[in-house]
DNA sequence: CTCCTAACCGAACGGTGTTAGGTTATCTAA
DNA sequence: TTAGATAACCTAACACCGTTCGGTTAGGAG
């Protein structure tokens, strides 16, 4: 073999990843990713085919992490409740590629497995498979919904601005310093409010 | 005054809008905008500030339609269901601008007057403040959610992709032409679940 | 020692958002 | 009627982007 490589597939993955994490995914160029890794920006190209793609290999890296082993136990309500926590924390280590992960997550590979078996857990609980669909869709909708419109990310660190201007919103539980936990807590509000709804739903 | 002018605030916005409605939000640029227009990229600087400011505009324009009156008879459930509703079919029918829309949706002057008024219904209607934080944000993780992550532009169009590989979603109602009816309902199963739950909650 | 070949580089192409400075057309004032 | 003011638009350029083509280089195989 030729020399030996200072590139690989997984190097670049974690380069970029790294990148997206702390300049935001506008903030990833294939320049600036060769230049991090000690390379030109062409060099890349021997290793990954586009930037696109290269996106899509670090979004199936991060869908890896999504466990929905919770409804082996033949529970619905613990599976979907495990696997939207699963979800959610995964979303979260990274929110800045959330966005591009929440675009057409039905044509990804990893994305669909899951999917498939959060389906599977559903209709093996007793929901119709129509049901099961819907029932799977809202919990992406939640899950993507709590990574994306985080409060983390939304306010403003200057309490004063929303003085006066939103009486009901000037509130202490507004700063972006106890907004982690309340985007937490929000989802789990949430996430558990939904499950108890479903739960009266096949009761009645 | 001097020369009658072709371009005005509006005309752009309307136009980018347009412009992202058929070819995306990447198929947005500034001069494909001012082409589209009659005019050069340049001008557009006189009227806007920057393409990011233009985005912001438009999304401004589509919030404005998000209606949030269902607080007054003082109901939060009938409040809840009809904001996100609306939220919701507002989002719906410019799905491209989603992405940017979810992004910070705290920073801007339309959303945080919506929330304020949500947040004021749920505190009369007897959740505590933190409480009414949370079912706000639950509702907007709902919304964005289901705007952003929908079934419609989700799945291939050829059905023997999933065949044999995904046994559980191998159905024909992944199909993208019963696809929107899918979105719908799903959003509406979540909906309703999430105030179900909610209910029950202030019941214990 | 030579050849082969994979890994990387330099330079370029067409595209992007944005800006500085110049032109043009119309309205106002003398 | 004409001169000046000025808003609206344009030309040209900058720095950056993703991507490609053709070349160079380093190291193992014969």
């Amino acid at each position: 073999m030729p020399r030996s490589p200072i590139l690989s597939a997984s190097r670049i993955r974690t380069a970029a990843l790294h990148i997206i994490d702390r300049d935001g995914l506008d903030g990833l160029s294939m320049r600036k990713l060769a230049s991090e890794l000690g390379v030109q920006a062409a060099s890349l190209y021997g290793h990954v085919s586009t930037k696109d793609d290269l996106l899509h290999e670090v979004a199936a890296q991060i869908l890896e992490q999504v466990d929905v082993s919770g409804f082996e136990g033949g529970d619905w309500r613990y599976g979907l409740l495990s696997c939207a926590r699963s979800y959610r924390a995964a979303l979260a280590a990274h929110p800045n590629i959330v966005p591009f992960l929440a675009y057409g997550p039905a044509h990804r590979e990893a994305s669909l497995r899951r999917l498939d078996v959060v389906h599977g857990g559903l209709v093996a609980g007793g929901w119709s498979r129509r049901e099961a669909t819907m029932i799977a869709a809202s919990l992406l909708y939640l899950v993507f919904g709590a990574a994306l419109s985080s409060f983390s990310s939304g306010f403003s660190e200057d309490q004063t601005f929303y003085r006066d201007r939103y009486p009901n919103l000037d509130k202490a539980h507004l700063l972006p310093s106890v907004a982690r936990e309340l985007d937490h807590d929000s989802f789990e509000l949430a996430l558990e409010a939904f499950v108890t709804g479903l739960a009266a739903r096949v009761r009645s």
